[in-house]
DNA sequence: TATGAGAACTTGTACAAACAAGCGAGCACC
DNA sequence: GGTGCTCGCTTGTTTGTACAAGTTCTCATA
């Protein structure tokens, strides 16, 4: 079932996203809306925020809520999941495994990820035919048996793990910085030695808060830019000093 | 005055983060904490969904509410403003305007922050002594004057230009990605030039949605990290493929 | 021992009502 | 003409209630 603030969210989304409700332009107050649609105003409050979370509508006390932006975010699937952040763009994707292997878990893994064997794939992954990312990733012990059974060219990881195994990637932590291209990173991607990748590191979790896997991911420059929208009172994405310890 | 929920989702973080819940660990049902803190269950939902948001806790329909992360997230002001965000976690921290002159607007920039004169400001921001950061800000030319009455080593510009015209900086989108240092990157940061830097665009406007200002800051790596902490059904970070238009 | 139904619990959605607090326009006054 | 105040509108906070929907554990049954 869909929740009717969802509803109301969506036809609201809508029309920003046509230009309906144009960029700097105010919103209906809740009672209009709550009018409109015939439901209460914390239900058409719920729906706002929605937006408001989106970064598509401004909110303060008082006054009107305005349009901030018209470019639709994407779902925690397509941040995740490279096969369907490219597919829900429209792109020409592929993937290939360079290599496989397990070996025993490092002290940083097992902190993560749990005691014991972990699973290392090293994967390319491409957009409209060229090389844009090398990502590595470390699959904890109890999918590992799951990722092995994945064929080398598998578009979607994602998908194919819950296919295989009802596997929900839930929660992920990331963290984005720059890195110089190592020699293999370099080859693969068809760039030189030491020039600049957009790194983001990832840890994923199931529903119930188990780690899966944590990867290094690194982007080609110019392929790929990560954007957040922020305000007063909600912003998710933070700086960190780095500490240069991995 | 402080709401409510602000206090309650307050006293819940500084569990979190003290360890009293461990990650990994379940958090009270509402109920619990309703009749704990004497507050009815809508305003501890509230309080729990600000943790949620922050990426703290995690949340599913029927089961209880799980301890994601304990690292604190920052506020907008501390993502905003380089000064507020280096206060915060402790570091020594300095700026310097090198370079700052009027000129009229791109076509680029006219979009952004409306037509006439701009304001192009060049700054070097430092981390315990260490130079780490090349900021390029364009300001929009009604703010111009305010910025030029600055001192050249104002340590922060968000806090004096609040002190001086009341200026109160409220959304602003980021754009992330790596891109390779220049020469006059190079120099002032003192690393070599086609070293990689990470590279955060931002637009940022008041309250009613007036642009501010555009920027173009570059971090030297190893220095600063951008986190995220996100799950299905809420994530702000989006990815978008680079266009290298700009 | 496994399986399935069910009950208890927990979070999600929706409505209604009331008051607090901030904003902005209009108006009176100097 | 400008200044300051008031009033209406709008969003923010809080409480209460009821039901829907998903999870988890228990227990009876095959």
């Amino acid at each position: 079932m869909v929740a009717r603030y969802e509803l109301i969210a969506d036809e609201l989304r809508a029309e920003i996203l046509s230009g309906a409700q144009p960029v700097g332009s105010q919103l209906p107050s809740e009672s209009e809306l709550a009018e409109r649609f015939g439901a209460a105003r914390g239900t058409v409050r719920q729906a706002v925020a929605v937006l408001v979370a989106e970064g598509l509508a401004g909110s303060r006390q008082g006054a009107r809520r305005i349009v901030l932006g018209a470019a639709r975010s994407q779902s925690f699937a397509e941040l995740h999941s490279f096969a369907q952040w490219a597919r829900a763009g429209g792109h020409r994707f592929g993937g290939q495994v360079i290599e496989q292997r397990r070996r025993p878990a490092s002290a940083f893994e097992s902190a993560r990820l749990g005691r014991g064997e972990v699973l290392e794939v090293l994967r390319v992954r491409s957009l409209e035919g060229e090389p844009v990312l090398v990502e590595r990733t470390v699959y904890a012990e109890w999918v590992a048996p799951a990722v092995e059974r994945l064929p080398a060219d598998c578009e979607s990881v994602t998908e194919a793990l819950y296919d295989s195994i009802g596997l929900v990637f839930a929660y992920g932590e990331h963290l984005i910085d720059a890195v110089s291209a190592g020699a293999q990173d370099a080859k693969l991607l068809g760039v030189r030695r030491g020039s600049p990748l957009l790194r983001q590191r990832r840890t994923t979790t199931t529903h119930e808060g188990r780690p899966v896997e944590t990867s290094d991911d690194r982007y080609k420059p110019g392929s790929v830019t990560f954007s957040i929208r922020n305000s007063i009172g909600a912003n998710p994405l933070t700086r960190q000093a780095g500490d240069l310890r991995f």
